[in-house]
DNA sequence: CACAACTAAGTTGTGCACAACTGAATTGCC
DNA sequence: GGCAATTCAGTTGTGCACAACTTAGTTGTG
């Protein structure tokens, strides 16, 4: 990447923001039938498999920051699909759990993934090897020293 | 992708969000001296190179909607960028051009990538690589007929 | 010519993302 | 015990992204 070629088609991180977009356009179209959007999507996941977590966990495993976090669950709140508690032990943390709602969800949403599958069409082995190359370049990415 | 997993870690859609807002994050670090968003550089690269260009252009080489386009581009021509201005064959038409102080940034603009390239360490050959993987997904994606 | 269909740009409303900050609770250290 | 530093959640402000819509101008067809 020494060239300084500026063509949009040419650049890696476009290619990463169009494909990005693009995926982000097939689950929304693929969960709109379940009232979620995206992110909130991965939220639920993280919920139905660890049953309940502190926001600060929450956070840590999608890497987003509070100011994304906050609003989001409490949209899943008013949604009905979560609720939010504050810890009795450390009362500086809130717990996050699914409601019966929230539980509900899930047996719908298994069909996501094989949907997901349908509409893209992509290969196992293709997705595995771009998704370690995309990891290899987030964990660069985020080492690199920023000023 | 016919398994059902949902770690977060596993997911290719989630990996191409994290990799995107990583590139972001150093694009935003590495433009803040130019007073640029990412997305604005991008356009201002479109218009350093064609010069001039409507509305509907950009929008076709971003991939992206009026909707998008249309707050960014008022917000370059608040910060002296650009000049936006309704053309004259026709009137549902508005041509896009720099104006002196977006020429004179071009001149500041060039070590972008460069800066880029050291910040993140990248080799050529990976970069085209993936690049041209995740063109390949994001044609996928984008062909994928959405109900 | 007249009117329907279409096109370009913009607006409104919702949601995600991040920086910078606030406020309250906890921890660490002397 | 007391106080500074840290931690957790939330808020505010800015900007990107997209759906749905509006407005004005253009084109096509009878």
């Amino acid at each position: 990447m020494t060239t300084e070629t500026y063509r949009l088609d040419e650049m890696i991180c476009f290619a990463l923001h169009s494909a990005s977009r693009a995926f982000d356009a097939v689950y929304r179209s693929v969960l709109k039938d379940l009232g979620l959007t995206y992110p909130q999507y991965l939220v639920m996941l993280v919920l139905w498999e660890h049953g309940e977590l502190p926001v600060k966990r929450i956070a840590e495993q999608m890497r987003l920051d509070t100011g994304t976090i906050s609003p989001l669950l409490k949209r899943l709140e008013a949604a009905g699909l979560v609720r939010r508690d504050r810890s009795a032990e450390d009362e500086r943390s809130v717990t996050v759990r699914p409601t019966e709602a929230g539980l509900d969800l899930r047996e719908r949403a298994v069909a996501v993934p094989h949907r997901i599958a349908e509409a893209t069409g992509l290969e196992l082995a293709d997705v595995t090897e771009l998704r370690e190359r995309l990891q290899r370049l987030t964990a660069i990415l985020s080492a690199a020293d920023l000023p």
